[in-house]
DNA sequence: CAGTATCCTCAAAGATACTG
DNA sequence: CAGTATCTTTGAGGATACTG
């Protein structure tokens, strides 16, 4: 797929599906929430498990995913400094979704066998 | 979203999940498996459903689902010309995937309360 | 470490018109 | 009815380099 529109997001889509998809709808989102299921993490450390995604990618879905609710940013004033990134009830309300896309892709695309 | 790239398919994704978001991740893929949960549903009536998709994106769509296995085409040599389209089971296989969507956007999206 | 800043590519998909 | 043919826009997101 390509230049879906990632972004309407309060134009309170036609039906709840559809709304789903808005968010649903990009790899890196559901990527990110379900390495996110497992604890905060920091943005090394999802740059890392995201294969591929650049910094400035994983920076805007990042901030997309906090305006919509889903992500939480907790900025340590440390040195280094330190950031991480967790779910919030919203973004956990998300994982049933991620739990049957695994389970669709485990049965049907027989891929994920081993992982989490 | 945007240009994300929808086709690799077969390029055996590193995880079930992002395998299942290569087909989730498209409004229209979910939007179709969506209404065709129903029943067989011809082109024009998924045109209907489909707010604003053009023929050349459903057709597309439709298109690559065949390809994917999750739709069936059944042309009927009639006339006028009758063509359905149906899910496979690995289609089927996609509707707890749609079902949780719809839950969450249902939960959290504050729509699609009086819909399918 | 946790990002920004720039530049650029490329494919999804809209609009419109036409056809077997 | 069920599409196909063109043409064009758009914007996500990759690459790379730099910074508080």
């Amino acid at each position: 797929m390509a230049a879906r529109t990632m972004l309407p997001v309060h134009a309170a889509p036609t039906c709840s599906v559809a709304g789903a998809a808005e968010i649903v709808g990009s790899k890196w989102t559901v990527l990110l929430v379900h390495d996110l299921s497992e604890g905060p993490r920091r943005f090394t450390a999802l740059e890392r498990s995201c294969e591929g995604i650049s910094p400035r990618t994983l920076a805007e879905r990042l901030r997309w995913l906090e305006t919509e609710g889903i992500v939480v940013r907790h900025s340590y004033a440390e040195s280094p400094p330190r950031v991480e990134y967790a779910l919030t009830p919203k973004g956990q309300a998300l994982l049933p979704v991620v739990r049957e896309m695994r389970r669709f892709g485990h049965d049907w695309l027989g891929c994920g066998v081993h992982e989490t």
